[in-house]
DNA sequence: TGAATATTGTCAGATTCTTCACAAATAAGA
DNA sequence: TCTTATTTGTGAAGAATCTGACAATATTCA
C-alpha cells in the first residue's frame, strides 16, 4: 500500500460512515459523483483516496457497496481488534465505557484505570475492570497500543508512563496539554475547542 | 480582518489552550520559538497565525501571554456569550451538560430537549430545563445559532428543522450521517471515528 | 457480437497551506 | 545615546492537497 496522505486519512471514516449507511437503506452499488452528494466530498476526491487501496470500483458501473464497506473495515482497523485501554473513569470515561454500538467497530477496551477504583468498580455502569493508576504496568494487557484519555489533570505524567509501556496512539480527552514523547502519535477530541472553533466560523461568516 | 485560513482557523483554540495554562503557571511573555515547543506547531507557522489577527507581538521581545489569551478570547467568541441548545439528554448528552469547566468559555448551553423530558427534568444531574423536542420552535433561545446533537437517531429531520429556526452551526456528535442544509456549517466529534484514524495510522506506521 | 454509454483511475494544473530567509523593529546593555 | 542582540512580521519558495480533464475499461442494449 502507498503512502496515504493525512488528509485521505481522515476521511477514509466519514466513507465507511457513509457506506454503512447506505448499505441499510438496501443500497448495493454506488457511483463517487453519487456518494459525493452524500458525504459532501468531490467525486474526484472520493475517487482518488479509493484508488490509493486498490483498485476498487469497476469502470461505467461503479462500486459495489457491501464491498467497499468490508474493505474500509480491514483497513481501518476492525479486523486488527485492537486492545485499548481507558484511563480517568470519571462522567465522560463512563460514558465512552457505556458508549453501546462501539464495540468490536474499532477495537475493544479491556480494562480501565482510575485513582478510585474501589468506587468505579461498585457503579453498575462501568462494564469492565478498573485497576488503580498504579498498578498501570502490571495490567495492562499485552499488545495494547492505543490508550483512552479522560483525566482532568496530571497528563503528562502518565502519557510518559505509557509510552515507556510501548503505548503508540493516544485519544486525548483532556483539556491540559502535554508534550508528545517521541513516536506517539495522538488526536484530540476536545469538545470545547470544537465549539470555539465553529463559533468562530460562524461569526467571521456573518461578518 | 482579512481572509483567515481554515488550518489557521482550526489552530487558534490551540494556542489559547495552552496560553492558558501558560499563564497559570505565571509566565507573563512568550516568543514564538519558546510556544512552539509546547504546541508542537513550528514558529514560522505561529507567528503567520497571529499576524492575521493584527500586530500581536513585539520584535525583540515576543508576545505577552496575557494579552495574547484575551485577544483570542475575543476572536474565538467567548466574549460573544454564544446561546446554546443541546438535542439528546442521554448520558454523553449528560456528560457534556455536566462538564464544568465549560460554562462561558465559549457561550452557554440554555436548555436542553429529548423525547422523554419528564424524565430528564428528574435526573439532578441535569442543570438546565429539558423540553421535549416537538417544543423546539418554541422553546428556542433567541439568538441562537449553535446546537450540540447527541441523539442516536433521527438527525436528518432534527437538522432541518434547526435549519429553518435559524441555526447555522451544529456540533456533531450523531454517528448517523446527515446532508446539511445550504448555509450551516458543522464539526464532528466522533469517538469512533477517531478511533479508527489512530489505529489506521498506528498500524501503517508500524508495517 | 459490436457500438454506444457510463464511470473509474490518474496525470497535470490549480489551489491551499507551510516554512525558509531576511528585513524591520524593538529591547537591553555599554 | 549608540550599538548589539533579539525576535517579530512577511515575501517568496516549497510542499501538500484538491480538482479538471480525459484515456482506459467495463457495462448495456440493439
Amino acid at each position: 500500500m502507498g503512502e496515504i496522505s493525512k488528509a485521505t486519512l481522515r476521511r477514509y471514516p466519514v466513507y465507511l460512515k457513509a457506506l454503512r449507511k447506505l448499505s441499510d437503506e438496501g443500497i448495493r452499488k454506488i457511483m463517487s459523483a453519487e456518494l459525493s452528494q452524500y458525504v459532501d466530498i468531490k467525486p474526484t476526491t472520493i475517487r482518488r483516496d479509493f484508488s490509493l487501496i486498490g483498485q476498487l470500483g469497476k469502470q461505467g458501473y461503479g462500486y459495489d457497496v457491501d464491498e467497499l464497506i468490508s474493505i474500509f473495515a480491514r483497513e481501518l482497523g476492525e479486523d486488527y481488534d485492537e486492545k485499548m485501554i481507558l484511563i480517568g473513569v470519571g462522567r465522560l470515561g463512563t460514558a465512552i465505557l457505556n458508549y453501546n454500538n462501539w464495540n468490536h467497530v474499532a477495537g475493544e477496551i479491556v480494562c480501565a484505570f482510575d485513582i478510585i477504583p474501589e468506587k468505579r468498580n461498585k457503579e453498575p455502569k462501568v462494564n469492565v475492570p478498573v485497576y488503580h493508576i498504579s498498578q498501570l504496568k502490571e495490567k495492562m494487557p499485552k499488545g495494547c497500543e492505543i490508550a483512552i484519555l479522560c483525566i482532568p489533570s496530571g497528563a503528562q505524567e502518565i502519557v510518559n508512563q505509557l509510552h515507556d509501556l510501548g503505548v503508540k496512539g493516544i485519544v486525548n480527552f483532556t483539556r491540559e496539554h502535554f508534550v508528545l514523547p517521541e513516536g506517539m502519535m495522538k488526536r484530540d477530541v476536545d469538545v470545547v475547542s470544537t465549539i470555539q472553533e465553529l463559533v468562530f466560523e460562524v461569526n467571521s461568516m456573518s461578518r
